[in-house]
DNA sequence: CGCGAAATGTGATTAAAATAACATTGTCAT
DNA sequence: ATGACAATGTTATTTTAATCACATTTCGCG
């Protein structure tokens, strides 16, 4: 890759920084050279944009890693959540104010609240916070903190205290591991005093989990079995 | 469009929901029909899903709102913004705690924030985390609060408490409207506090504004132009 | 200036996707 | 059963995008 291809790439990639696409075209007479020219860029460059028909576009964000093989298992969990999270979204009354776990178990859930409800979202989850923020109808409060990459959400140490100082309705809770000894668990502990303060606070607690967290035990433990109101989970799985 | 059309567009913006791409017919054989099944759903469905290339994807994506004729505009301001974001970022030293404000305006310089610096990024809008959580090497607070859509940002009544805690290096700050009497203003009230809180907090203070601003008053003051030690700037627009 | 190498443009060719036309299957009411 | 109609599949056609081969331009350098 020479000088000039190197700089029309830079050119194109801050023109998408911001989102959006650009067709070939465009591009091409946006750097003053021929789409022939962009296409050889994109050939020689290292992948962070990409043209897809006729279309140039960042590939870095979620939105492209395509599902391709793994399209059966995601979508096996994808069709899953979206199922406990539908019968989540039943539970909704008008008013509420909900706490969402992070994690993607509850992401279907943020992705579809109802916007006629005036509903409170109460999260420490970027990307909850990111599907509610798309709904103008929803009030956010994101609870801040230090980013956890891992889990996308954030910690900090007055964050319990915050939660206890919310109203909550409904706490909506997702657990890497469900153990009928051990209790809830997660993989973070950073993630533990945020669950545990919203399960103090709320009148009402919903943990959603798809059944292949089942007798899991993960190094977080959280919270017993019966510090929850209500489980939203599918059949365990059944051994003949 | 008839029942069954609809449980499979509904199916696949669950399987998209998350973000990714699928191919046309990885999308069919999800559904259990041909690829001109789905072609047809899409064509009589609200144009929520979209179908580009053969990649089926969600519409309501920041990236697929098409530069189109605004690309000229929005480049203009997009252009202006990398060359100045370029001069903010070569201000940057290792160890680094920065204020990033909110707005559009700083985006190029969070989405290219070098990641060999061990730097701490504090902010309040939630583009700027979105692009700064990408980085995996930069350490990244946000300040948590309510939410307003207006300015992708966040509000609360101890933020201003909570960034005086921080030791600031550098503050990048931007704003709606720089006079030359009446100081910088913004368009939103619960902006001031943040502003405030890192101006009179950082170490070094540096105001990111292209020409376009130059001249104008916005409703909410936030400080006078001595509270400022650097304005990265173009140069303002000639009267001849 | 003029040569050579690299970069880019142009038009032809191939591959792929969108559309259209027609055939088949399934469903329901009579 | 069977005819009508909707839904879907299959194949052909048109349109669009990607690739290729070669012509032209640009740029550095003796």
């Amino acid at each position: 890759m020479n000088d000039r291809s190197a700089v029309r790439l830079t050119r194109l990639q801050q023109a998408l920084a911001e989102g959006g696409s650009l067709r070939l075209a465009e591009a091409a007479s946006l750097c003053g050279v021929s789409a022939m020219t962009i296409r050889r860029d994109l050939a020689g460059a290292d992948g962070e944009l990409v043209l897809i028909g006729g279309h140039l576009m960042r590939a870095d964000d979620p939105r492209h890693v395509p599902a391709y093989d793994l399209a059966v298992q995601r979508d096996r969990h994808a069709e899953a959540k979206r199922r406990l999270c539908e019968r989540a979204l039943a539970t909704l009354e008008a008013g509420d104010t909900l706490f969402i776990d992070c994690g993607t178990t509850l992401m279907p859930l943020a992705l579809s609240l109802p916007e006629d409800m005036s509903l409170t979202v109460v999260t420490y989850a970027l990307n909850v916070a990111e599907a509610v923020s798309a709904r103008p109808g929803v009030r956010l409060w994101l609870l801040g903190g230090i980013y956890h990459g891992s889990s996308r959400s954030f910690a900090s140490d007055d964050m319990a205290e915050t939660i206890r100082g919310f109203g909550l309705n409904k706490a909506f809770l997702s657990a890497a591991g469900v153990h009928p000894r051990q209790g809830l668990s997660c993989f973070h502990f950073h993630e533990v005093a945020p669950k545990q303060a919203a399960i103090a606070t709320a009148q009402r607690r919903l943990l959603v989990v798809d059944a292949s967290k089942q007798g899991l035990v993960r190094p977080a433990r959280f919270a017993g079995l019966d510090d929850i109101d209500e489980v939203i989970t599918e059949a365990a799985p059944q051994r003949p």
